[in-house]
DNA sequence: CATATAAAGGATAAAAATGTCTTTTAATCT
DNA sequence: AGATTAAAAGACATTTTTATCCTTTATATG
């Protein structure tokens, strides 16, 4: 479905988003521990999110990373986009160059609007709208 | 989304569902070719699927593989599950244990019923059904 | 300024996925 | 039976993904 680093970025994501703030910044291996992420890796996906401004992060003492405002405004999909590229959920099931609307393969046609409307609502459901729900207690972090 | 393999094993399933019978074999190599798909490599996901009873094979002069009427019948869903293994689309987008429709994770909420629907469709529809598609013109497999 | 802190970056290492090649087994045909 | 055909199986090579470790850079504080 996703990289497994993908699943790594978004958890790190919403664990920041739950459990930080600009004035309480997070080290890399504090989120490690409760997310069950090897700590060294955890280090580069953060890394990468924040040089495409996905977390924000201060370096030295009292630094980490934290979620600012505007972070929490980013779509779910740009997470998984930064991680694993444009295409691994969006292009057709089988990776054909012609397929499309027009042309549809059988997989697509198949998967139809299904497809579409899951690819949406992770492009439309920022990081905020999941916290929303997770403190409306309509879903759960088991991390 | 779903692994290069399987894509791999999807258009072989297909490429025979078009242009095989039991009266009409098709070599490994024979597929190869229009597929684009790495002749060895695809020998193999061949070998797989024939070991799952998806295609049917018979060796020696006149041989091949093909599809057989209950072959036919099989869900597009079983191919990639012999390739990829059960959860790869099934589970958790997060990959989380305690994740489920009682307690949800934040993703599988935001996800939701489009995603049970994608999988739905490809547990129901048959390699047969997907051939008929082609045929009628309502997609099209541009190998 | 010196020191400690913590992310950023670079170099490797390990594992999994993908791909290739060679040998073996089963079937057919003369 | 012997020769030929084609899948099955096994061994190996390459690439990508995942993971670790070490060094460098930026920041804060005494």
């Amino acid at each position: 479905m996703i990289s497994n680093s993908s699943k790594y970025a978004v958890k790190a994501v919403l664990y920041l988003a739950l459990n930080s703030s600009e004035s309480h910044k997070i080290l890399a291996k504090d989120i490690s521990s409760p997310t069950n992420i090897p700590k060294a890796y955890l280090a580069k996906v953060l890394q990468e999110l924040s040089r495409h401004n996905i977390v924000s992060s201060v370096k030295g003492p009292g630094g980490g990373f934290y979620l600012s405002e505007d972070n929490k405004k980013i779509p779910i999909m740009k997470i998984i986009h930064v991680i694993d590229g444009d295409n691994r959920l969006t292009s057709c099931m089988l990776s054909l160059q012609e397929c499309d609307e027009e042309n549809p393969c059988p997989m697509h046609d198949l998967v139809g609007n299904t497809k579409v409307n899951f690819v949406k609502n992770l492009e439309q459901n920022t990081v905020e709208d999941l916290v929303e729900d997770i403190r409306e207690g309509k879903s759960f972090l088991p991390l």
